[in-house]
DNA sequence: TGCCAGGCCGGGT
DNA sequence: ACCCGGCATGGC
């Protein structure tokens, strides 16, 4: 399995090129990003973090002081923007209360530590918190997304009914064979490799999976 | 046009 | 332990 993926990676890389993950100009930037995309294009949630911007609103503290419905106005296009809205003061009010408000401490703790303290925020699940912990924090903790599963599940790297738990000690266990100063890059960019291949060939409706760069990957051909 | 997007929560079985 | 409805915009 181990050579699976690491020969995926290889596939992806040659076809996409190294992606330059995760376009935030701060960690906060990023934290507010994993929660707005939350089942939302990606597309939608740059609007929503461009209004934060104009409005010099992208910062922890300042969120954290405004109303819900203000808010709310400005993340409109990501959609559930009152949901929204309620999850990202969640969040800073967390970072508030548990770390003055700075978002650097919030990572100084090991990765586990991090991960449970973020999963007790009301709005932040598994896919969340990871990639908050594997984006804004630098902590090696691997996001397993709908793509993922799609993908997994097509190629049979595992079983149909895994869980994200499953899936997730299953990628680490893979990438941990791989050792060296860009192990932190290397798992950031395999997870961003991944949503290229979900978006391009492996949508529900439109699988195009006779295109697909993991095509000799696929258990007919292996 | 309808379907979908880089989930998560709360309530029900 | 699962299963489901709700949440909402913008793009194709």
């Amino acid at each position: 399995m181990h050579h699976r993926l690491r020969k995926a990676y290889k596939l992806m890389l040659g076809e996409f090129g190294h992606q330059a993950w995760w376009p935030g100009d701060s960690p906060f930037e990023i934290c507010v990003g994993a929660i707005l995309t939350q089942n939302t294009n990606w597309q939608n949630v740059e609007r929503a973090i461009e209004n934060l911007r104009e409005h010099q609103s992208l910062d922890l503290l300042i969120v954290n002081s405004m109303e819900n419905d203000h808010l709310a106005t400005l993340i409109r296009p990501a959609g559930y923007y009152n949901l929204k809205a309620r999850r990202l003061k969640a969040f800073t009010k967390m970072i508030v209360d548990v770390y003055g408000g700075r978002l650097d401490s919030l990572f100084e703790a090991e990765t586990h530590a991090v991960r449970k303290q973020l999963l007790e925020v009301n709005g932040i699940g598994p896919e969340t918190a990871d990639s908050i912990l594997l984006y804004a924090g630098n902590h090696l903790s691997f996001v397993i997304d709908a793509y993922t599963k799609r993908i997994f599940s097509r190629h049979s790297w595992v079983s149909h009914n895994a869980g994200y738990d499953d899936m997730k000690q299953l990628c680490e266990q893979s990438l941990s064979q791989k050792t060296g100063s860009d192990r932190l890059d290397y798992w950031q960019d395999y997870h961003a490799q991944l949503v290229m291949i979900g978006k391009d060939f492996c949508r529900p409706n439109n699988p195009r999976c006779d295109t697909c760069p993991l095509q000799p990957l696929l258990p007919s051909e292996s």
